[in-house]
DNA sequence: CTAGCATGATCAC
DNA sequence: TGATCCTGCTAGC
């Protein structure tokens, strides 16, 4: 998926584009018509994300929550208001960046006829938002809202990274489970994915298969950080670079994808840093990238 | 044309 | 741990 950061730009974007507007919201696929008719004709008053969770409060108290899951992905098109407004969701490619349309802004005309399977359709004045493919696309009341909020752990994307950081450690720090697993498991950290897991764990040096509780407190810290930095710029950028610049350049790939990641699908190439061939492993059925040099054993579960 | 794959998550066993 | 769901692109017949 779209990781966190994502959801994020998503939030920010529907918000930008439609809060304060009455919206007719559609199904033109089917599978969300009698959400669809909950929404229709109300006023969408704000969009926030937490982790990978996109909620859209509408008027009549009633709350849209999507989560794109591994395909999921909205379309925007409108008037210039809309100018700017990037497809957002699952990419096709590895690092693809979000795609949107640089021309000049036509008269608009109304949303076009629906392409693929469309699961809701947003339409303004001004513009149209396609959602496809998400995992979840529901309607809940506030409190069923709050109760999906709950369970979450705390978001790096979030406003208060210092109480993000005291949960964090809490949560990650008192786990028999293995840190790479931990950082993927959204009741405990909210909003990473494959990537960001297989980078973090990189850049921190840290052994995938050390349990949670093994990892020491300051390591901890400082991987919330870390972590958090590497969200903000994906939030800048649209796209996950999680390489410090001096690492980038490689005569073997002058093209893009040109070293954005230290481990992710770069497995039996050497690592940036020590050349260590990348390792490859199935873990909870998601597959683990790291440097068998940089990340070396220590404290592994047996 | 089909199978396989992807930044995800849930449920049954 | 394995099966399942959601969609669209791509590699390989």
């Amino acid at each position: 998926m779209p990781e966190g950061h994502s959801v994020h730009r998503l939030a920010r974007q529907l918000d930008d584009v439609f809060a304060g507007q009455v919206l007719q919201v559609s199904s033109p696929q089917g599978r969300f018509a009698a959400g669809a008719a909950l929404l229709d004709g109300h006023e969408l008053l704000e969009a926030t994300a937490h982790g990978k969770q996109l909620f859209a409060r509408f008027s009549g108290e009633r709350i849209l929550r999507v989560h794109l899951g591994l395909y999921g992905a909205f379309g925007f098109g409108g008037d210039q208001t809309f100018r700017g407004a990037s497809s957002i969701g699952a990419p096709r490619r590895i690092g693809e960046k979000e795609a949107y349309d640089d021309e000049a802004p036509a008269a608009y005309d109304g949303p076009p006829a629906p392409v693929g399977q469309v699961r809701m359709r947003l339409v303004s004045a001004h513009g149209w938002a396609d959602l496809r493919g998400p995992s979840v696309c529901e309607v809940l009341t506030i409190p069923e809202a709050e109760a999906v909020r709950w369970r979450l752990g705390p978001d790096p994307l979030g406003a208060d990274t210092a109480a993000g950081e005291e949960e964090f450690v809490g949560r990650i720090g008192a786990t028999g489970t293995v840190i790479a697993a931990a950082l993927m498991n959204q009741s405990l950290i909210a909003g990473v994915g494959n990537i960001y897991r297989a980078e973090a764990l990189f850049r921190a040096g840290l052994d995938p298969w050390m349990r949670g509780r093994d990892v020491p407190v300051p390591a901890l810290r400082a991987l919330w950080a870390d972590i958090c930095a590497m969200m903000a710029d994906g939030v800048r950028d649209g796209r996950i670079i999680t390489t410090r610049v001096r690492d980038r350049s490689d005569p073997e790939a002058p093209v893009w994808p040109d070293h954005a990641y230290y481990t992710y699908q770069r497995q039996g190439r050497p690592c940036l840093i020590c050349g260590t061939p990348i390792g490859l492993a199935e873990l909870a059925a998601r597959k683990l990238y790291w440097c068998p040099g940089c990340q070396a054993p220590t404290r592994r579960v047996p």
